[in-house]
DNA sequence: CCCTGATTCGC
DNA sequence: GCGAATCAGG
């Protein structure tokens, strides 16, 4: 797998829109242990697991090993160090509310995410059929599964720098200098050029009503999810 | 069984 | 660094 600047990015957003590990596998063509794998190396927020601390540390009963299945699991690493680290930001932190957990709290008054409100609900489905149930996607529609996904371009969704509401403190980039559609209702937040780089901006066109792309980008960044298990 | 994510470790 | 194998919980 090459992880090129656009697969990178790609993850990050998928993985910070709460989509599962094996679902943002079959969007990039890959497994879910690459993405698992890679998201970690990146330092991507875990989300919610749904096992427990297997980290017991090492020691433990002592009595009957814990993992004695492969070699030695001496490598009983340290807890969890990187994550944390990662938000010291305070904008960055609530997208620790993921998408299990968002649906059980069903409000985060402090803690507006950059995902559109009806989105949410869409990527936090365990079996997303977003894409697949409500598409007006004009241009999806002719070419379902052909289409496919490829980018082709190359799209860098920027998770982090959230495009309509608000503009209070950026995270990492500044939205100061980005050139922001001038209208301020939604607008599509498919990036162009690379975040950070002073050309970036986002397309600004308006979005498919419930989606973050106007209708040319969802086509991109929505796909058919089905057709994708080989 | 299926799903999920986390971790390990050979490459 | 990568990801299959594996683990482990729901």
């Amino acid at each position: 797998m090459e992880w090129t600047d656009e697969t990178i990015a790609r993850l990050r957003d998928l993985w910070s829109q709460g989509l599962s590990t094996a679902e943002i596998g079959r969007q990039l063509s890959i497994t879910k242990n690459a993405v698992v794998g890679k998201a970690h190396r990146l330092g991507l927020p875990p989300r919610p697991s749904p096992i427990r601390n297997r980290k017991v540390k090492d020691g433990e009963t002592g009595t009957t090993e814990a993992t004695p299945r492969r070699k030695s699991p001496s490598r009983a690493k340290a807890a969890e160090p990187a994550a944390a680290d990662l938000f010291t930001d305070k904008d960055a932190a609530p997208v620790k509310v993921s998408a299990g957990v968002a649906e059980k709290v069903a409000e985060k008054p402090a803690a507006p995410v950059r995902k559109a409100p009806s989105v949410a609900p869409e990527a936090a489905k365990p079996t997303p059929q977003p894409a697949v149930a409500s598409r007006p996607l004009p241009a999806a529609a002719k070419e379902p599964v052909a289409a496919r996904r490829e980018p082709a371009v190359a799209p860098k969704p920027e998770p982090r720098v959230a495009p309509a509401p608000r503009p209070a403190m950026p995270p990492r980039f500044s939205t100061a200098g980005i050139d922001r559609p001038t209208r301020r209702g939604p607008s599509c937040c498919w990036p162009i050029g690379d975040p950070g780089t002073p050309g970036f901006h986002f397309c600004g066109a308006t979005p498919l009503p419930g989606k973050p792309y106007c209708a040319e980008h969802a086509a991109i960044a929505y796909v058919k999810i089905r057709d994708r298990r080989d």
